[in-house]
DNA sequence: GGCTAACATCAAAAACTTATCAACTAACAG
DNA sequence: CTGTTAGTTGATAAGTTTTTGATGTTAGCC
C-alpha cells in the first residue's frame, strides 16, 4: 500500500480550516493543519510535505512571508495560495514570491481538490504515479502509463497503443455514449471516414478482456445508431 | 547556450494572439501560434513543446476537445487554458480534462508570464535526471557515475555515455512507457526528430547485456507506436 | 412475422513498427 | 596519418497491430 500524501495546511479561520482539512482527508491525504505562519515554519522544518496550502492573510506573519521563507531553503515543494482578494496585483505578488498556484476565496471545493491533485502529482515518484494512472474494472486493473492490464489472477497482459487510448476515452466519458464520429476523431484523428468495422473490433477485444458474459455486456454497451458507452456502477 | 523553450499557442482572436506571442517571445520563448484546434493537433503531433496555451473558445473544435485529445497520447506536457468565462464550473471542466492551469480573460500579462514560467519550469524539471548512483538488474549492477556495469561474474565492463543516459532515463521511468520523442529529447537533445533506428540499436545492446533470452525480453519491452518501457518486478 | 440497417464476429490481408546487421562516419588518441 | 571506438544510417527480415471484407445476428420498425 502506498503511503499517504502529506499536505501542510495553514489557515486561521477555524471553520474553513476544518472544512478543507476534512475534504482533503476524504480524498486520502494526510493533512497537517496549523493556524499561523510561525507554527507552519516550525512544522515545515521538522517534516516533509508534498504540498503546502497557505492562506495569505494570517495573524502576525502573512502567507507571502511564510512562502518566501520556505523558498529560501526549499524550491521544490509546491505551494498553493488561498486569498480573499481577487486582484491581479495580489496574484502576481504571490506568484513572484514562489507560489505555484493561486485560488481565490470563496472557492469551489472541487476546484481546490483538482488543483491540489495537479500540484501533488509533481512531487510523486513514478511508482505512485502508476497507481494514479490506473482504473479498475471488476477485479482487473488497467495501467494507462505502462500499457498493461492486470487480470484477476494477477497475470499482466500488454495493451496496444490504440486499445489504451480508446479505453481511456471511454472511461473518461463514463456513463455517456460516445459517438463513432467522436471516437474516430479523437483516437484516429480522422477527418471523414468510410464506414468501418475497426471500432467494433476493438470493442470486441475489450469485451473479451472484461465482460464475464461476452454476449451480455455490462461494461461496454453499444448504442445502436450512435456509438458505445462504458458503464461502471461500482466506480 | 541552451535552446529556447517551445510554446504552442492556440488562440483565434488575432490581436490577442499577436500580443501574447510578442510578449512571450520577448521573454525568450519560441512561440508557435495557430488559430484553430485542428491545426494545433496537427502541429502538436509533428513537434515537441514545453507548454501549450489553449483558448477554450475556438472555431470548430473547442479547447477542451483539443486538450482531451492531447492527453490521450501525452500526459506530460503542461496545458494552460485561457477563457473568457469566469465560472468555477468552467474551470473545473478544464482541470478535469487535464489542464494544469487556468487563466481568465482579460488577464494581466505579467501574470500570464509568471504562470507560463512556473509551468515550463515544471516540464524541464521532469526532463533532467535525478541522482541515481547504481541500480541492480538481476545479478548485474549498473554504476551510473563511473559508466560501468558489473556482471554476474564480477567482471566490470565500461558503458558509453549515451548508454548510461538512456539506461538512467528508462530506469527512472520504470514501469512506464517512455516515448521515442521523450528519449530523443532527453538523451539526444533533439527538438524535432528524424526517423532514426539509433534508439533501437541501444535497446539491442541493453538486451544483450541484461536479457536472459534476448528474443523474449523481460526488462526492456518495446511498446509499438510509442517507445520503450523498462520493467523490473523485483525492484 | 418479415425486412432492413446496424452491430458482432472471424479470418485473411494490408499496413506499419521494430529487430537486426553490416557498412559508414566522426571524433579522437597515438 | 592510422587505427579504434562510439554512434548513425539504411536495407531487409521478422513481427504485430490494424483494417477490411465476408458472413452471421440482432434490434427496431412496418
Amino acid at each position: 500500500m502506498q503511503q499517504k500524501l502529506r499536505i501542510l495546511l495553514v489557515e486561521d479561520e477555524d471553520h474553513l480550516l476544518d472544512a478543507i482539512k476534512l475534504n482533503l482527508e476524504l480524498e486520502g491525504y494526510k493533512v497537517h493543519a496549523v493556524k499561523d505562519g510561525k507554527t507552519a515554519l516550525k512544522i515545515f522544518k521538522e517534516e516533509r510535505f508534498n504540498l503546502i496550502i497557505l492562506d495569505v492573510m494570517l495573524p502576525e506573519m502573512d502567507g507571502f512571508q511564510v512562502c518566501e521563507t520556505i523558498r529560501l531553503e526549499n524550491t521544490e515543494v509546491p505551494i498553493l495560495f488561498l486569498t480573499a482578494k481577487n486582484t491581479s496585483e495580489d496574484r502576481v505578488m504571490g506568484l513572484k514570491k514562489g507560489a505555484d498556484d493561486y485560488l481565490v476565496k470563496p472557492f469551489n471545493l472541487e476546484e481546490l481538490i483538482l488543483r491540489v491533485g495537479i500540484l501533488v502529482k509533481r512531487s510523486m515518484k513514478s511508482d505512485d504515479l502508476k497507481e494514479l494512472n490506473s482504473y479498475k474494472i471488476g477485479e482487473k486493473t488497467i495501467y494507462f502509463n505502462s500499457f498493461e492490464l492486470k487480470q484477476d489472477d494477477g497475470v499482466i497482459v500488454p495493451l496496444t497503443k490504440k486499445e489504451t487510448m480508446l479505453l481511456k476515452l471511454l472511461i473518461e466519458r463514463k456513463n455517456e455514449a460516445v459517438s463513432r464520429e467522436q471516437i474516430l476523431e479523437t483516437v484516429w484523428n480522422y477527418d471523414v471516414y468510410p464506414s468501418t468495422r475497426t471500432i467494433d473490433n476493438f470493442i470486441l477485444t475489450f469485451r473479451k478482456y472484461f465482460e464475464p458474459d461476452q454476449k451480455n455486456p455490462v461494461y461496454f454497451h453499444s448504442i445502436r445508431g450512435v456509438g458505445y458507452k462504458f458503464t461502471d456502477i461500482h466506480n
